[in-house]
DNA sequence: CCCAAAGTTGCGACCGCTTGCATCAATCCA
DNA sequence: TGGATTGATGCAAGCGGTCGCAACTTTGGG
């Protein structure tokens, strides 16, 4: 069906391995032969078959691309910077949806048959087990959006979420709420686990603030809006971090369909910045995570892993930062923001 | 590095082809060797190179799947049911992104040297150049989201946007508005063409409505906003049909920062109904695109021409219709609905 | 002008797997 | 009981490439 090397060669009046030579960078191929082996090429229409040159260089250049958030649009951006990230390196994405497999080693098996070059796994909600099957394989490994342990298995890329959670406590202090929550997404979530610790460490240091917390089911608008429409039945906190911007959302509806109005009545502020709360009447206060830095360093340790498997995990984690919106009220003038 | 063929034949004491069997559907070989293999491949850890095998059977079980939205939250939902949708079938989605990507032959070429057994294109803003080159391909291709013609090249399927354009424009004659507009995406995308092309056609079947229409720059929030703005500097229609949810919003924002409310003082439908037009505080009327039907014919259609290359290639089109939330006005009582 | 070094080319084995064909054993029926 | 089926196995060629090695052609320096 496709056009062969082997049918260059003959148009061409060469050998076979002339024409492997002239397809492959670096390789000792004069002026005159490669001129001659592409104008065979063009005439054919050939291009070489990557999965047959695969076998005997064991490279692929397909890289796993694996996650279950294919619910949180957040993720569309990721996958976004990712495809073209990985595209732009030569690196063809494989994606491996998750969400509803419950057994790791059934998607890594598979993506082992296609000799992946490596995988990277983009997720902030994988439960452990995950990590350690993929750990176990000796596939070169990127989780971005992990948890960042002090003592890597895999590379691990993404934002402290203790200190976010710290953050978005200290940015509440500052704004003088003195009763705030945290309002978190699945209680299994990395993420959400981390922020929590992270944010009530953070309160504790100030004892005259009081703090509660709870989580939503999942990480979406509906969990976040029930979770908030429940609170709500009893007095509320002043001010609510939520674990994710859709669930910031939510959590605005809630407020808003009770008749209480955001920052006047409550204050929210959400987690990632993702483009929607950016969106005008949206306007979320919330806390901007890197994507771009952390999908760019996500691939150059990819890529680093493929020019040299053998090299230590590294945990890399990016600072995040609030960006001011709409849905938290002004500092007070006699206390700087800290 | 990886377990091979040959090493699990050693091991258990017999010929390659024995082992080959073993893996293969359908092929001759008796219960104690089946047993013998299986045992030793355990033992092993071994699962076959699907890419090897691809070399000799022609087929890899890896589709391509290629689209440029990725900055619409409509497609994370169709990447998903996508990606489910080939895993469950044992097809592996290859993802190519085609935002910065000018040259159709370049990634045709990329998929033709993974030797993807087909590929399927989910974009509703594809230019036709894009077809063409497909076409011309000899592979399988399914195009999703697709416009629907008489005569197709490749099986298409997706929603008839020029009835769309119609049932947006009967739905806001129903309503008794009698000065509308469309707003459409960007005028080269196919959609917004006939989307357009439909609405204007039925509004003329009723000379004392107004009409006018125009464009936004891009299916973005952004773009509606600024488009919606820019056509609040004069007297703007009574309601309009946009292109797009996310367009939708962007012109939802921009009536609100202009002191308008809608529906009260302009009403709004948009097109798709994406997860977030029903969040509550947007409420988005809208027209519901059958995302489900969709991707699962797209998928059939893939796995019948799998199974038998040529085919007819087919038009497959779905109803649309329209999800009643808040941003249009009732229809009055003495005017039934169309 | 000759010879060594450097640069090109082709040969053929191999990558991991499949599959047509021949072989051989087991089964069946008369 | 024997000959013909049927089923199970192995052999070896090949899928579309790559690459080490040896042979050959240039080139350049003395």
């Amino acid at each position: 069906m496709a056009v062969t090397l082997k049918e260059v060669a003959e148009r061409a009046g060469v050998s076979r391995s002339a024409v492997s030579r002239t397809f492959t960078a670096g390789a000792s191929v004069s002026e005159k032969m490669r001129r001659k082996v592409e104008e065979a090429a063009n005439e054919l229409g050939y291009s070489p078959n990557a999965l047959a040159s695969s076998l005997t260089t064991g490279r692929t250049k397909l890289i796993g691309l694996v996650s279950n958030n294919f619910q949180n649009p957040f993720f569309l951006e990721v996958f976004d910077r990712f495809t073209r990230g990985l595209q732009d390196r030569g690196l063809r994405p494989l994606l491996v949806n998750l969400s509803d497999e419950t057994d790791p080693a059934k998607s890594l098996r598979m993506l082992k048959q296609y000799s992946v070059d490596g995988v990277v796994v983009a997720s902030s909600t994988l439960p452990p087990e995950f990590s350690k099957a993929f750990r176990d394989s000796d596939i070169p490994i990127v989780h971005a959006f992990a948890r960042c342990s002090s003592i890597p298995q895999v590379h691990e890329v993404g934002v402290d979420n203790v200190e976010c959670g710290r953050l978005a406590a200290r940015t509440l202090i500052a704004r003088g709420y003195d009763n705030i929550a945290f309002l978190g997404g699945p209680e299994t979530a990395t993420s959400t686990q981390d922020r929590s610790t992270g944010f009530l460490s953070e309160v504790a240091k100030h004892p005259h603030i009081r703090v509660s917390h709870s989580f939503a089911s999942s990480y979406s608008f509906q969990a976040g809006r029930e979770e908030m429409l429940r609170l709500l039945k009893s007095p509320p906190a002043q001010a609510y971090f939520c674990g994710d911007d859709v669930l910031s959302i939510g959590v605005l509806s809630a407020i808003e369909e009770s008749g209480l109005s955001c920052p006047e009545d409550i204050g929210v502020i959400g987690m990632n910045d993702m483009e929607i709360a950016g969106w005008n009447n949206i306007s979320l206060t919330t806390i901007h995570q890197p994507i771009n830095d952390i999908v760019a360093t996500s691939i150059d340790l990819m890529v680093g892993m493929l020019e040299n498997p053998d090299q230590h995990p590294e945990a890399c984690s990016f600072d995040c930062q609030v960006i001011e919106r709409g849905t938290l009220r002004p500092a007070p003038q006699h206390r700087p923001v800290t």
